[in-house]
DNA sequence: TTAAATAGTTAGATTTGACTAACAAATTTA
DNA sequence: TAAATTTGTTAGTCAAATCTAACTATTTAA
């Protein structure tokens, strides 16, 4: 095999750091990947090897069109699979993270492909993340954050950004799905709380929360 | 983790090879894995220290409860997948076996059990295997042979002893399909070659081919 | 602007699961 | 039953992916 699910986790990771910053550091690659640092190093230049980074001692890396590509891949076989969980097998978003994390690996083009025909291939995961297509694009609409918007501001929920299986059980007890619509009634000044409507009531919700509810 | 793509592997070849001979020897292991004498060797010695075997040198092999109840759970998961791509993915029969090869490694029971509640808890995959229920449980009915079967005999056609995606691409060309009514019109003295009809039509099949039909 | 802290690297060990070469036991057959 | 064949085992090697310990380069801050 050329590539195996280690290689595939690394540049899975490398990529998603590459969106925010575009260099990437090894520190940030080993704790996310909850690994030694030589670990990394040796692994980085394995990927080095394969095409699929730029790699110079002691610089920042830089992940090549090819990596990228591949990385892409295995972004969309993940959401893909969150997506037909959801859909079609009945899993709550909460549940779908760890599954597909295991099905990602999973060789088979096709396999992918039909989960796409069947879902009538979606442009978002069920967490509002956008899925590639089969040659590796994708949405690349950037919402705002919640905790940015102003009173009297009327928008929708659209997306997550970093979540946990904690926080969407918190969405859940608070019934806050996507596509929700949110007023916002007030910020306090002090520690950024917001009271907000929805659904037909209101509820106070934390900045921290806020931070991590995406909106258009 | 305590166990691995590889250990399922080894594990499932021996539990398909004791179902017929109960003793299991080390040969022929290394055939239906494609690896070397003595890295089956040093697995037996390792399944063995795991409880799933009893090894002792030079002894033919034998599986332990526990060894057979893992085998089943493995085995349940291939033919859960297979069922679920057949009925609830739209592919062919012949196209299954490879993706379910890799499906069947994926830890989280509730995604077999999803698919088992999805499908209506089916006791056959597409090929008329029995599926483990999740106890590790399954029919045991055996079926005859075709080759077996005499002259103006009408049998249905039940499942498939040792099946490749060729022999089922080529009954796919002969419209066989679990659950046909065949009728033995006539079997050839000299090469075992089968006269039958089905579907409203005559076909010869041969001695090969009708040692891997099973029917009742 | 140098000392301290952080980030990255090298060397060498470990585990898993494979291999080849050499050998030993068991079975088959002449 | 003795020789030949087949089957199983041991010893030692290798590659992948991990680790710790020790070291070097870079960045930050006193």
């Amino acid at each position: 095999m050329t590539n195996s699910q280690s290689i595939e986790n690394y540049l899975k990771v490398i990529f998603n750091q590459a969106i925010a910053t575009d260099d990437v550091n090894t520190t940030s690659i080993a704790q996310a990947l909850e690994v030694s640092l030589p670990s990394v190093n040796s692994m980085v230049k394995k990927l080095a090897g394969m095409g699929l980074l730029e790699y110079e001692k002691y610089k920042p890396l830089k992940i090549t069109a090819k990596g990228r590509k591949m990385a892409a891949m295995i972004i969309r076989k993940h959401r893909l699979t969150e997506m037909y969980l959801v859909e079609k097998m009945g899993f709550g978003w909460e549940e779908v993270h760890e599954i597909a994390e295991q099905l990602e690996h999973i060789q088979s083009v096709a396999f992918f492909d039909r989960m796409d025909e069947i879902l009538g291939f979606p442009e978002r995961d069920p967490h509002g993340s956008p899925i590639p297509n089969s040659s590796g694009e994708f949405a690349t609409q950037k919402f705002r954050l919640l905790s940015d918007c102003q009173p009297n501001e009327l928008v929708t929920l659209k997306a997550l950004s970093k979540t946990t299986d904690e926080f969407l059980k918190y969405l859940n007890s608070k019934g806050l799905a996507l596509g929700v619509e949110v007023e916002i009634l007030k910020v306090e000044a002090y520690d950024k709380n917001m009271k907000v409507a929805y659904g037909g009531k209101t509820e106070v919700l934390s900045a921290l929360v806020c931070s991590k509810l995406l909106v258009s």
